[in-house]
DNA sequence: ATGAGTGCAAAGGCTTTGCATTAGG
DNA sequence: CCTAATGCAAAGCCTTTGCACTCAT
């Protein structure tokens, strides 16, 4: 699979379910009621949603459960932990399902929206990093780019 | 001043101590001896440090007050918090004073490196942002750009 | 039956805050 | 002198963990 997924590339909606039982049963663990609500509640989104938005999302789902079970979808591949400011943790489908995007990241209200750049530049991006970990001594592994700014709503 | 600084036109090492003591002083606050101390730690290092390392790196400077005196550096803008994964923030003096840079972070230690890029990849990469930015319609104050990997001594 | 999953509540760990004391201008 | 800064300890807040109960296989 190449690094740099297209949104097209990436499982289509009605296949998500599908893609995150098969990861969940390959370390096997079991596709629960409130993992699929979960599953269910990132793929609706169109960025990466926190716990309380999650947790508002699914309906009687206890906070550690949310915690527990993002955990062990993180472990199967089909969730990102994703780290914007300090306060909450977000949570967002893998790549191999939303495909290779960065974040918007707004400084004053902490919303955050998904962004893609163009291909040409990512490619030159990545060839740039490269390079510069392995003469850092870094094996790297991927990339992480987030604009931060401020959104419509607080300008 | 430009956006994308280099080190070398970062202020000299001899200059941070004056500098940090105009914008504290803009701010009317005091570049006490607790101040100085961080920012003699800050200074003398190559990349972000953890409060932990701070404190280490001081002399009977109390946990509060370094968390203190690092907001306040913060709001006088010669500090910056540093997010790279759950654990630790981790701080680093301003870019006025660092001069344009990434991080390198390991993804198995949680060690942090400073990285530079090739100027006009950075270039490219803040024009396209921009772009996209705008589109989505976000004022782009700045960009934050990690690479993620294994660095040597967890190989 | 039998172990994984869940809910509730308590504990953890980094960070912030309250308050009395000390020090800088 | 007088306000800002500091230390110590307590409180906060997100997150993790313990434990008994429930559900699916």
């Amino acid at each position: 699979m190449a690094t740099h997924q297209h949104a097209a590339d990436s499982v289509a909606a009605d296949d998500v379910a599908h893609h995150v039982a098969t990861k969940l049963a390959e370390i096997g663990q079991r596709f629960t009621s409130g993992r699929r609500d979960i599953v269910a509640a990132l793929s609706g989104a169109d960025r990466p949603l926190s716990i309380p938005e999650i947790l508002s999302s699914t309906s009687g789902l206890a906070q550690s459960s949310a915690y527990r079970n993002l955990s062990v979808l993180e472990n199967a591949g089909v969730v990102i932990r994703v780290i914007t400011t300090d306060e909450w943790a977000r949570y967002e489908l893998s790549e191999a399902i939303m495909g290779h995007h960065h974040h918007m990241v707004c400084s004053v209200c902490g919303f955050v929206a998904d962004v893609r750049i163009p291909d040409d530049i990512e490619h030159t991006l990545d060839e740039a990093l490269g390079v510069v970990a392995q003469r850092a001594g870094f094996a790297m592994a991927h990339h992480r780019l987030d604009v931060v700014g401020v959104c419509k709503s607080c300008r």
